[in-house]
DNA sequence: TATTTTGTTTCTATTAATAGAAACAGGAGG
DNA sequence: CCTCCTGTTTCTATTAATAGAAACAAAATA
């Protein structure tokens, strides 16, 4: 576990999306948000098969960006994509 | 909102700690996951009401870094303030 | 009142992540 | 084979957050 267990805990007891919202702008720069925001983002985009060139263009983000995110992506046993699987969200 | 919906609606979704450990790895950096941990750290030595001094020792920041945290929890309605209220987790 | 402690602000330098650009490899299709 | 598209890597410069240090104000205490 990377993240202390108490912000752990804590992330997962919340379920309210205001509740969520209103703690990462209180924990998060703004800057720093729109980044995590973009990060995921990515990886529903490349989860979805998009290419890597036509993600940098719609996201605005470089390559370099895309990289991490797809390193991430190609292992069938990350967390993100099961998220992704599981989910309703796209 | 200042996080995208679909994230703020992931991250409400799960309960597991597990999972929750794990999308942060794969979303932040090790350094990033550190520092959001030790601004979560930071709320709970304000809110336990350590000297500022006492916390930038302790947690080994700078006290530039705790004037955003107290801003923060000066505000009595701040959520997250409202979450270490409820909360079991010190 | 004088002194000390604490909260806060401000300054410059540093750091990690990233943009932008370029380049290379592999595969698809002509 | 050649060309094009895509994924990937690498380089330097830039950016936002932050450290470290100094300073000041307010409150507490002697």
């Amino acid at each position: 576990m990377e993240l202390s267990d108490s912000l752990i805990q804590l992330l997962c007891r919340i379920n309210d999306p205001e509740e969520m919202s209103s703690l990462f702008t209180e924990i998060l720069t703004p800057h720093e948000q729109h980044n995590l925001s973009l990060r995921w983002k990515l990886m529903q985009a490349l989860y979805e098969g998009k290419s890597q060139r036509q993600i940098a263009s719609d996201l605005g983000i470089s390559l370099c960006k895309i990289t991490r995110g797809s390193k991430i992506m190609k292992n069938p046993k990350s967390t993100s994509r099961k998220l992704l699987e599981i989910n309703i969200n796209h």
